[in-house]
Order: C-alpha cells, then sequence, then structure tokens
RNA sequence: GGGCGAGUGGCGGAAUGGCAGACGCUGGGGACUUAAAAUCCCCUGUCCUUAAUCGGACGUGCGGGUUCGAGUCCCGCCUCGCCCA
C-alpha cells in the first residue's frame, strides 16, 4: 500500500531513510539554537517569539497520539516564525516530580530518581522522532537539583514576603499597580520604628501603638512570630485535610472524587487536621481576576478562572449570642453587665457569631443558623443538655470529604446546640444548630439561614420543622414551574386522605397533621386556590404566606417583602430598616448602610478560591528549604544552603497505615533520620519532612527556559527581559484551572519583588482538543474496545466471539479499552512527517477529534506526491518535467494562492485547511508537463514546517547547501492570489437559477448588467417587475422580481 | 442542578450573513499492466424525472423568527461533550 523503495524505482520517497538523515543534521549543527541577548550568534535587532508547550510528564507508559498533538502545531508556528525572521524561542523539558512517577517507582520497586530518568530518556528519544525544532540545549528537568534548587529559593522569598494591600506602585513595565509583596523586612522596619502597631488579634495594625494597640517591643518571642507568620505569603498553618493512608499523603480536593476517595487508587480517604504550608494566594484573587482582561486568551478558559476565583459580594453580618447579649431601650446590652455597651463596632463585636452573605436582602427570613460542626464556638455555646448528640455529631462529621458534605442530593443532618442568637435586623431569637452542609473552610464556617431564599436551607428547615418566611417576592413563572412540578407530586386525593384519616382516628389527629405539614408538598389551600383558575396574583400571595407548602425556596432576585413581617415594628437598635417593595439590588444597598450604620455588619466581599495546600507527604517532590526549632521558631535556609537535596532513601515508600482516620501521616522524609536533624548555633533543628506539590515545579519553568545553565539566578535578568512574555502557550484544557492560576499566582509573586518584568507569563493561550479514540457499545449498552470487534463490511462491527452486532462509537483512549495508539508504530511504517501531516489535519487544532488509523495514508500519499514534484522514482535524479523556464500564468497562480491560504491559516493555528491548500497545489501541479523551479521551491518552503524532514531533503536535492529554517518566508502577491475570472452565481428570490463568469474586478453595476442580460434571467423574470438586485461583488446576484 | 461548547454526506471535516459539503478517507468506474501492487483520470448527499442527458425538489439535530438571502444571527426545545456542583 504504502509503495516503498524498490529495485525498480530506487528513487522512492524513502522517509526512514531522510528523516534520521535531517534530525541528525539539525543536532549536530545546532541549528534551532536560539540565541539570548549577548550571546555568540544574537541577532539584536530580531524581534523575539517565544513559543511553549505544556511540558509532558514522564510516565512509564510513555507517549500516546494526544501528547504531540500541540508540539505538531507549535512547531508548525515555530518553523514559520523563524523563516519570518523572529528570533524563536522554543524549548521542551519535562515535568518529572510527582506522586504518579513515585506510585510507579513504589509498584515496579526502583528508586524513582532511576524510573524518571528512564521515562525522561524514553520521552526525549520519542520526541526527537517527530522532527520538532526545539532548542535542545535548554532542556529541563524539575526534579533536577539544579532547578529545584530555585523552586526552593523562590518558595523563601514567598516566606520571606508579606502582602501589602494598599501598596501602590508602578512596576517594571510601567504600570501602575495596587498590592505588592514586599519583604518582611519592610514590614519589620516599619513594627520597630514604632509607625504600626500590633492590635489584640495580633494583626499588624497601619498605626502607632495605642487605643489597644501594642507596640513591638512589648510584644514576646513567640508573640512576635506569630503577628509575622500571619502576614507571610507562605506560612504554616493546621488545617482539615485529605489524608489518604494507602496513599501515604495528603490529596488536594480535585484528587478526591465524589465517593470520598482517591482518583489514583481508589483508596479511602480521611479529613484530618495536620500543619501544612500554605501560599496566600487569596491576597491576589483581585488581580487574578483583573489581569486576565489584558490575556488573549480562549474566553471559556477566562471564564472558568473567574468562576474558580469566585467573587462574590455582600456583607458580613454579626449575629449577637442570646446568652451575651439583649435589647433594652434600643440598644445593645451586655446581660452580665460589662463590656461595652453602646452602638458596637462590627469588628469588636465580640461574643456573636460572624457569617458572610451574598444576600443581605434578605436578613429577615434568617430564622435560624448553622455552625460548620468544626466551628470554635461549638464549644462554648452548646448548652449541657444537647452536648452528647453535638459531640456525637461533630465527630462523624469530621470523617466527612467536603465534597460528600455539600453534595445537593445528600439527606441533611444537623443538630440543634440549645443556643440562640439575635437576629440583628429584627431582634428576633432563632436557634443555632450544626450542620455538616456548612465547611469550616468556606468563609465564616457559619451560615445565617434563610429557607425561604435558599435551597439548601429550606430542606434542612422542612427536615427539622424550623420556620420558613419568604422574604422576596416570587415571579409569575417560577410559581408556575412549581406548579408543573408539585401538580404530579402530592393531588387532592392525598390531601383527602389526611384528612380522612384524621377524621377517622382523632387519637391520631395530631401525628397526621404534622405529617401532612411537614411533606412539603401542595397544601389543601394551594390546591383549592388552583382549582379556582391559577390566578397568579393570588398564588404569589400564597407562596409569600405560606412558602413550605411550595416545596421549594425561591432563590432568584425580586422585591422584598416581610421584610420585616406585617405587624408592630421590632425595637431594635438604629431603629428597623425597612426593606418592603424594594428591588434585591437597592434592599441590598439599604440594608448594607444600615450594618454598617448600626455597627452589626458591614459590605464585604468573598472569594470562593482557598489558600493553596503546599504540602505533601510524600518522597518524590522539593524538601523544603526550612529547618524547625524546637520551640517552633521556622528559619529559611540561606541561598547559599540550596538546593536542599532529596537525602538519597532506600525505602522511600510512604509508611503503610490502617485505613482509619484516627493514624497520624508520616512522610518517608521524617525516616531519614540523620537528614532531618541540623545542628545550627549549637541548637537543634529539624528539618521540614514535607515534599512541594507536583504544581510547583510547573509554576516557573517558563523561566527557566529562556537561561536554563545559570547557577546564580534562576535566569539572567536582561534575558528575561527580552524573552518575556510568552507569546504563545499550548496545552490541553484539563490544565486550564490549577496549573495556569498558580503559575500566574507565582508569576505575580516574582513581579511583585522585582524579579520578573512582566504581570503575566502567558500572553497568549491556546488549547489544544483531545485525540479520542473508537469504541464499540453492545446491545447491552456496554462499552468494548477495538479488540474484542470484527470489521465486516461498511461500518457493521460484530462481536469477536458471538458475532453480535455492536455500533461504533468515539470514546476517550484508554487503557482499560485497549484503544490507545502509540505514535512509534504509525512513525516506523510512514514516517514523523505523515504522522505530523495527519494530526493537523485530523480537523481544527482546539476539537476533540477521533483517531483513524485508516486516514494516514492519504497523507502518507501527499508525501509522496510532493517528492515526486521533485524527484524522479525511477532513477532518483532529478523529476524531469522540472524546468528553470519562467512558470506560466498559471502555475504562478498556484503557488501565490497556496501562500496566501497557508500563511493565513498558520497564524490563525488553523493547519488542516493549511494542509487542504497544499493538497490543491499539488492536485495542481501534478497533471502540468512543466513544473518551474520558481514555483516549486517557494511551495517546498511553504511546506517545510509541516513536513520538515521532507522539505530539508528536496530543498537540498534542488541545489541549496544550508539548511532552509532560516531562508525568508515566500511572499505572496495579492492579485496573482486572485483568479482572473470568478463564476457567480445568479439567483432569482434566492433561487440559484443560473451561474455567470466575469472578470475579478468586475464592478456591482457590470455584474448586475451581465446578470440582466444573461437568457435564463430574463426567461425567468418574464412579466415580472424587478424590485430589487444584491450584487455581491465575485459571489452572486440576487434579483427579486414580482 | 448551574455554566460553557458542539450537533453538516458512509467517515474526518470546509464554508468574512452570499453557489452547503472545499480537502482528505471510504466506495465505484476507467487507464497503464500478462496480472497484481503502485500511479494517474473520472464519479461518489437524498429523492424525483429521464433511455441517457437536461432539469427539478429536498437537505447543515427539532420547532419558530429576523433577512433579498441563515449551517452562520435571535427565541424555544432535544441530544452529546467538557467544567463546576
Amino acid at each position: 500500500m504504502t509503495g516503498k523503495p524498490s529495485e525498480e524505482r530506487p528513487g522512492r520517497y524513502d522517509p526512514a531513510a531522510i528523516e534520521g538523515k535531517w534530525q541528525r543534521y539539525w543536532e549536530s549543527q545546532h541549528v534551532f539554537r536560539a540565541p539570548n541577548p549577548g550571546d555568540a550568534g544574537a541577532r539584536g535587532a530580531k524581534p523575539k517569539f517565544y513559543i511553549l508547550d505544556m511540558f509532558p510528564y514522564p510516565s512509564g507508559a510513555g507517549l500516546h497520539v494526544g501528547h504531540p498533538l500541540g508540539y505538531c502545531a507549535t512547531d508548525i508556528v515555530a518553523r514559520y516564525k523563524r523563516m519570518r525572521g523572529f528570533n524563536v524561542l522554543h524549548p521542551m523539558g519535562f515535568d518529572s516530580f510527582g506522586l504518579p512517577a513515585e506510585q510507579y517507582a513504589i509498584k515496579n520497586n526502583v528508586h524513582p530518581a532511576v524510573t524518571t530518568r528512564e521515562n525522561i530518556d524514553r520521552y526525549r528519544a520519542q520526541l526527537k522522532m517527530f522532527g520538532f525544532s526545539y532548542d535542545w540545549d535548554r532542556e529541563l528537568a524539575t526534579s533536577d537539583p539544579g532547578y529545584y534548587k530555585f523552586t526552593q529559593w523562590m518558595f523563601l522569598r514567598m516566606f520571606e514576603s508579606w502582602y501589602d494591600d494598599e501598596c501602590q506602585w508602578v512596576g517594571p513595565d510601567g504600570r501602575t499597580n495596587v498590592g505588592r509583596a514586599r519583604p518582611v523586612a519592610e514590614l519589620l522596619g516599619e513594627l520597630e520604628a514604632d509607625r504600626w502597631s500590633v492590635d489584640a488579634q495580633l494583626d499588624v495594625a497601619r498605626a502607632a501603638p495605642g487605643d489597644g494597640r501594642r507596640s513591638w517591643s512589648a510584644l514576646s518571642a513567640a508573640e512576635r512570630r506569630q503577628a509575622l507568620d500571619r502576614r507571610r505569603l507562605a506560612y504554616l498553618d493546621e488545617i482539615a485535610v485529605n489524608w489518604c493512608p494507602a496513599l501515604g499523603t495528603v490529596l488536594a480536593n480535585e484528587e478526591v472524587d465524589s465517593n470520598g476517595r482517591s482518583e489514583i487508587g481508589n483508596h479511602p480517604v480521611f479529613r484530618r487536621p495536620l500543619r501544612q504550608w500554605m501560599l496566600r494566594i487569596t491576597r491576589y484573587a483581585e488581580r487574578l481576576l483583573n489581569d486576565l482582561a489584558d490575556l488573549d486568551w480562549p474566553e471559556p478558559i477566562k471564564l472558568m478562572q473567574r468562576n474558580w476565583v469566585g467573587k462574590s459580594t455582600g456583607a458580613e453580618v454579626a449575629f449577637p449570642l442570646a446568652a451575651h447579649w439583649r435589647i433594652e431601650n434600643g440598644r445593645w446590652k451586655r446581660r452580665n453587665g460589662d463590656g461595652p455597651t453602646g452602638p458596637p463596632d462590627y469588628r469588636s463585636f465580640a461574643d456573636a457569631i460572624r457569617i458572610y452573605t451574598t444576600r443581605p436582602d434578605t436578613l429577615f427570613g434568617a430564622t435560624y443558623m448553622v455552625l460548620a460542626p468544626e466551628h470554635p464556638l461549638v464549644e462554648t455555646i452548646t448548652t449541657p443538655e444537647h452536648r452528647a448528640a453535638v459531640d456525637q455529631y461533630a465527630a462523624a462529621a469530621r470523617k466527612r470529604s467536603d465534597l460528600d458534605r455539600t453534595a445537593d442530593t445528600r439527606e441533611k443532618t444537623g443538630v440543634f446546640t440549645g443556643a440562640y442568637a439575635l437576629n440583628p435586623v429584627s431582634g428576633e431569637r432563632i436557634p443555632i444548630w450544626i450542620a455538616d452542609y456548612v465547611l469550616m473552610g468556606y468563609g465564616t464556617g457559619a451560615i445565617m439561614a434563610v429557607p425561604g431564599s435558599d435551597t439548601r436551607d429550606f430542606e434542612f428547615a422542612c427536615k427539622f420543622d424550623l420556620p420558613i418566611v419568604a422574604v422576596v417576592r416570587p415571579v409569575a413563572a417560577w410559581i408556575e414551574e412549581r406548579l408543573a412540578a408539585l401538580a404530579g407530586q402530592i393531588d387532592q386525593a392525598t390531601v383527602t386522605m389526611f384528612r380522612d384519616a384524621a377524621a377517622e382516628f382523632p387519637e391520631l389527629a395530631e401525628a397526621i397533621a404534622e405529617r401532612q405539614r411537614r411533606s412539603s408538598g401542595l397544601g389543601e389551600k394551594t390546591v383549592a386556590v388552583l382549582r379556582e383558575g391559577r390566578d397568579v396574583e393570588r398564588l404569589i400571595a400564597h407562596y409569600v404566606r405560606h412558602p413550605r407548602n411550595w416545596g421549594a425556596a425561591f432563590i432568584d432576585e425580586g422585591g422584598a417583602v416581610n421584610s420585616p413581617a406585617p405587624g408592630p415594628a421590632p425595637a431594635v437598635p438604629g431603629g428597623v430598616c425597612d426593606l418592603n417593595g424594594l428591588a434585591t439590588y437597592e434592599a441590598k444597598a439599604k440594608i448594607i448602610a444600615w450594618l454598617e450604620h448600626t455597627g452589626v455588619g458591614r459590605g464585604a466581599i468573598n472569594y470562593k478560591l482557598r489558600d493553596w495546600i503546599f504540602s505533601r507527604q510524600k518522597y518524590w517532590g522539593e524538601p523544603f528549604p526550612v529547618l524547625h526549632g524546637e520551640d517552633g521558631e521556622t528559619l529559611g535556609l540561606s541561598d547559599e544552603e540550596l538546593p536542599v537535596e532529596l537525602p538519597p532513601m532506600k525505602d522511600f515508600k510512604p509508611t503503610a497505615a490502617a485505613e482509619d482516620a484516627d493514624t497520624l501521616p508520616e512522610p518517608p522524609l521524617a525516616r531519614a533520620k540523620e537528614w532531618v536533624q541540623v545542628q545550627r548555633d549549637g541548637r537543634c533543628f529539624r528539618r521540614d519532612v514535607n515534599t512541594m506539590p507536583q504544581w510547583a515545579g510547573s509554576c516557573w519553568y517558563y523561566l527557566r527556559f529562556i537561561d536554563p545553565g545559570n547557577a546564580q539566578r534562576f535566569s539572567d535578568a536582561a534575558a528575561e527581559r527580552y524573552w518575556m512574555p510568552v507569546d504563545l502557550y499550548v496545552g490541553g484544557a484539563e490544565h486550564a484551572v490549577l496549573h495556569l492560576l498558580y503559575a500566574r499566582f507565582w508569576h505575580k509573586v516574582l513581579y511583585d519583588l522585582g524579579y520578573v518584568s512582566t504581570r503575566e507569563p502567558f500572553r497568549r493561550l491556546f488549547n489544544q482538543g483531545m485525540i479520542q479514540g473508537f469504541a464499540y457499545r453492545d446491545g447491552r449498552g456496554l462499552t468494548v474496545g477495538p479488540d474484542l470487534v470484527d470489521e465486516c463490511g461498511e461500518d457493521r462491527y460484530v462481536l469477536k466471539d458471538t458475532g453480535a452486532p455492536v455500533t461504533r462509537i468515539i470514546a476517550k483512549m484508554s487503557k482499560s479499552l485497549k484503544n490507545v495508539v502509540n505514535p512509534d508504530g504509525i512513525i516506523a511504517e510512514f514516517g514523523a512527517d505523515t504522522f505530523r501531516l495527519y494530526e493537523m489535519y485530523m480537523g481544527p487544532l482546539d476539537a476533540a477529534k477521533p483517531w483513524n488509523t485508516r486516514d494516514v495514508p492519504g497523507l502518507y500519499k501527499l508525501c509522496q506526491r510532493v517528492w515526486r514534484l521533485v524527484v524522479d522514482e525511477t532513477t532518483g535524479g532529478m523529476a524531469p518535467a522540472l524546468t528553470d523556464d519562467p512558470p506560466s500564468v498559471e502555475a504562478l497562480r498556484a503557488l501565490h494562492k497556496t501562500i496566501k491560504r497557508v500563511t493565513l491559516d498558520i497564524e490563525q493555528l488553523k493547519f488542516n485547511t493549511a494542509i487542504a491548500a497544499i493538497f490543491d497545489f499539488v492536485n495542481a501541479m501534478t497533471p502540468l508537463a512543466a513544473r518551474p523551479r520558481a514555483v516549486i521551491e517557494p511551495f517546498v518552503l511553504v511546506f517545510s514546517p509541516f513536513a520538515p524532514h521532507l522539505a530539508e531533503e528536496l530543498w537540498q536535492r534542488l541545489g541549496h547547501a544550508t539548511t532552509l529554517a532560516y531562508e525568508p518566508w515566500p511572499a505572496y502577491d495579492e492579485k496573482l492570489a486572485q483568479d482572473e475570472e470568478v463564476e457567480i452565481a445568479v439567483q432569482i428570490a434566492g433561487k440559484t437559477r443560473a451561474r455567470l463568469t466575469v472578470p475579478a474586478d468586475a464592478d456591482e453595476s457590470a455584474i448586475e448588467r451581465a446578470a440582466l442580460a444573461d437568457e435564463r434571467v430574463t426567461a425567468a423574470i418574464a412579466g415580472k417587475q424587478v424590485r430589487k438586485v444584491i450584487v455581491v461583488k465575485g459571489r452572486l446576484v440576487n434579483i427579486v422580481a414580482t
């Protein structure tokens, strides 16, 4: 099928021979070395282009066909840009730390350093087969001590920095920023000079000591440490983590599935409080949002980042505890008489539950409160008679994962603490519950429950029979929707049944009434109203009075009602704030103003984004460059002590632990006893035995590529200024949030500290689509792999063993389905150029598309046909049709059209249509008896980014001594890229009735005249009057006649 | 449940609001050949009409709308994919 060279045809296209030859040439000549400013060979006047692939994680399985998709695309652009005169930085490296490497190493009982080296060698060899134009001199691996030395160095910079929200400053890019990471030393300077001070909560205050604020000199060593640690960008905190005993490590939330099991290996995961390194990414939330505006990224990715940061605006409100506060004469009074009584300040409002809400307009509907079971107040407010139940519930909740706890489908659980709070807008006593659907790590770990306006609160209130007040008037559409949903649920018969049962068994009447009330279906009255004919106004009024009967909360925006409820106005401090009738946005503004005026709350912004848990309890990662003192002091190492290398350990496995919640995680490094113990100035210190997560190394690798050999600095400052930012970053959408958000955060810290010159690392981002595989679905709906299926005739497939028919479907490539395609076999049979062309021709780069090996030979044929444009297969010499004669106009037109289409398509990363243009060119040239060199040579250049080996070989055979990689990209002549004559359609009322050929530059009136003169047109419009003639130049004429 | 994206021949796909199906694959036919492979050429959305042409109708998931003109824009629905819950 593939027509390899033979005795008869020794001159046939032979990719195996030419691809190795050119790969060796490129490598030995360092053809793709990109000079840094100041390097030998640097051409300073050249514009730069930094094009980056998401570097691979070198797994044991080797590359599959999905990996090279993005790499083929970037290689085309890199080669194109070189020919356009850019100095192109196009590097490749390996993300070689991480849990999978460790898992693989454990499974095969080899040290991860060994397997990692082997995997990298394998990946590099595979990558080199494709002929990518990487500057391999810049190769790096994140697990190399020369690399992670700087990962540690950057961590230390974060440890030694604090975030100053108020700092206004001009960055090296000349732009004004608000907020900046600054050295802790500067903070210390302010404190030591008593310009700043420390408040009662050990928070730094930007004011001199006094008014309850203490001077730095008045603090103990431990207090000082605590005050500084609270500000550091990298800090230690005790938080509940996902502890997986079987894997011996803590997992990120994303690594735990909805059943509370680990994504890797499906092991149980437990919640455990653990002291962890955290990075204060939350301080960057606003900048991470705002700076998206400048980026040329796909909108869906930007949106995913925005959602991840999850900014919301609302209010913080303090709900005073009823045990401590009462309202007297319109003022807040302490029950025990002491403490402040005047209009309280929100910050100092003690003995209150603080909550954050996005809907402060619904405050009048807050009929109870819920604390997370871990909330510190639970301990103090629970009354003795509820103590046992609360403790038991809290213990059970701790074991559950966040995901599990907040799943919508789960039945709500919770217990009453016996304590009450006062709703500050109504003065009402409302009960305080604990429930696991409230998370400590989110917001303040407490909520005001508004069952009338929140689905989960509504379900909870129904289950525990807590009051529900509608505070937002629903819209008619919602009422209709609820009616439709409820109509089938509880009908009149059910209601009658309840009533009849109550009449027949008077002793059970109360219990039956209770059940009916709780059933949260349509109540009797609702049904009655329904029968009267769906008067929406009455239904809305009914909902406002009896929301429970409607089975769901109206959670959208609308007019405020019951705020306050009808009746005498409650006597609350500051006077009641009437929201009734206001639209949600007005009500929010009014209540926030009231909250701030009365001191029980304030407007606030909240983010879903959490601080980044930066510790992992595994071996194969970057050690933390810090020492822990016996007194709790944490000491950052000096730059000279970096890198802190991983100790060579024979046993790097996690400690096998029982699969329950009570075992303590013990990282493997804890067993490297000699490594852990460090003497410093006669004192004993312990090294940190955690390692950094896999994301750490990938946060800044694009900076290391700029100057990978630099031992003094992560990269030379001038080189960084020259190359940054990355002009085009290509990779899979699976990294849309985490890697890209972490890297942006990391980069901004370096920017704030003056180490990099741009505030964003990746100017343009492109996500390649997934390459899928085929699978088959049998009669029972089960998916089976291609290894179990035979093809019998066109699009008919049967199971090999039973002969039962199956249908072909498209599925993710997976080991279990055995539908993974390995590129090695394809390259061995057809060559890398064919592989590259096929992947680029499959469809749009960003679309998911199935791999179909059947289509590959078509691209091999293209290579053969291009080959034959230049080479005579039988002799191996030059094709006789190749001439030095001046080209015909037709040949020139074919060339210039091709240059134009390919050029514009590469600019837009539309490689599939660029290759279609190449097919067109080859189709046009093949039948020609004479193929002028003046046409073939520029074509070879245009073809070269796609099939570089073949193009280099032809270029050499055409008589050129050196690589074509730096030949100028052929220019096209706009005139020659157009046909002389074009065929245009003539439509009568939108239907094509005729076609005519006109000169390409014919103007509208000439086209109209020609169209109206056409006999098919005159026949069609005979007896009608022409109302309108639309002429689209070069396309069509549309005649409207009646 | 929410958000985003996508539905076009037997298949992958093409189409600044302007001739739907470029280009490739598959399939069919032909040339060359003793023959096959390879190569080259032609045909290949469905239906109607015709001896064949010529010609006509339909056609971009479904139903509406805007427009001289809709695969493309707007509204509603269905299905699939991805992300978040």
